[in-house]
DNA sequence: CTGAAAGTTTAGGTGCACCTAAATATCGCG
DNA sequence: CGCGATATTTAGGTGCACCTAAACTTTCAG
């Protein structure tokens, strides 16, 4: 009763997190940085609990030290929070590189797997992968992957719905979570790295008339918002985005 | 109140089975083929639990038709138990191999990695690694790989132990569990398919002077006991035993 | 064939991660 | 500015997989 070392809660030390502890930092990292905060009710869809079970975890992570909880206020991560976010993210498209670039998965079915494997692999299988993949830096997606020490370049937001009419841009990135969704992108030859042109944008959120490569494509708007693009580059080389540097 | 369809308990039906449930059907496999029966509280010694969870587990388990559970007398896996575990072993032995074979991990480092993998892999990921190794038949430590449709042999148990002074054998099969005990074994030479006479046995369970290749190595007879050897083939051609047929 | 040791099961409890229903707080609109 | 809609938290409960302690069987030695 007189010394009590390391007092009462742990603050962020090295039990390693349970899957689901991952699964809620991660979304919540994804949330943060796709809009800035994460309510409970998001991370709630975003997970496919109840709202009251977001509460529950939230105070449990909250007094280990990963998050700032304000009630009836959202949460924000914090240092150990966010470091313990992007090593998840991290696992995630490493495996979903090496399942598309090593195994022959398409893309529309890696993000499942990964899902499961990302809270079984040990740091070492991980870094394997990406040896044996060259360290990428992005996933089949076009999503930067963090390095092992925690740092990424978000990309910026620009989607396919805002790119000018005859303005010329690279697809840079696409949500891996909708399986479809890809499915048509890969038969129309959407893919990271590809440049594309939209050639026409019809009235009242129509339809997208798009160039990639010789061929023209349509897609409706909800699709062009889900698309990332960036300015083409200005030379006229390479188009590998999959490898390192 | 009537008709009353798949009355109340679910015999052995679809559902996914958990990671700890995969872990007791694995332990009682292999407490069976190794000393036919299996008992609560060795159960409990391989899965490191306290023998009263032992026996909660199986009360749900046989009621789930997974296995036969005659109180103080252990339990007898069901076809369905069997299956199961075969196919939780299918997975482990399909990842040893492909960590050990495509990822280069040494072989006593595969087990624990494995370990954690064979519950989260899809059935699809761990038949797109078989196809990858070109279908195996033997792990990396000479365990036979259950085929997708559940079939193995188990191999003869003769133990190096058991051989006698002068006569050639090849080496088959060693546990997976013990890491230091493969180093050692890694690096006298002995792995399976090598073969290896025994020039002298010391008296009083005294150690063993053995012939591998070229090189004489002394083992104790602990370890003498844990590496299984079958007849040495009479041809003299191949000593692949990592392929197919 | 009895009685202690060894093995097993019951009884009662824990933590995690979820749930529903009910209470409470915040926000936006008229 | 109050009040209802919406969001969030509290309260109380579930199943899984584990635990310890205590009660019970079985076995085997004398």
């Amino acid at each position: 009763m007189a010394v009590k070392k390391t007092a009462t809660a742990t603050p962020a030390d090295k039990a390693p997190l349970t899957a689901p502890v991952e699964d809620y930092l991660k979304a919540i990292y994804e949330l943060e940085t796709r809009q800035g905060n994460a309510a409970t009710s998001e991370v709630a869809d975003a997970l496919e609990v109840a709202p009251a079970s977001v509460t529950g975890m939230v105070r449990r992570l909250a007094a280990q030290g990963y998050l700032d909880h304000v009630p009836y206020h959202g949460v924000q991560l914090t240092d150990a929070g966010r470091r313990a976010a992007l090593k998840t993210i991290r696992r995630h498209r490493v495996l979903e590189s090496y399942l598309s670039g090593v195994l022959g998965y398409p893309w529309d079915r890696v993000h499942d797997e990964a899902e499961q494997l990302e809270h079984a692999a040990s740091d070492e299988l991980i870094e394997r992968m990406a040896a044996a993949l060259g360290h990428p830096t992005v996933d089949p997606h076009g999503a930067p992957i963090p390095t092992a020490d925690g740092t990424v370049d978000e990309p910026m937001r620009r989607t396919l719905a805002d790119l000018p009419i005859g303005e010329r841009a690279r697809m840079v990135l696409v949500s891996d979570r909708d399986p479809s969704l890809l499915r048509y992108l890969a038969e129309i030859g959407l893919q990271p790295g590809i440049d594309v042109t939209v050639l026409a944008r019809a009235p009242f959120d129509g339809p997208l008339t798009l160039r990639i490569g010789a061929t023209e494509s349509m897609v409706g708007p909800r699709l062009a918002e889900q698309v990332l693009v960036a300015a083409a580059p200005t030379s006229a080389v390479s188009r590998d985005t999959s490898r390192k540097r």
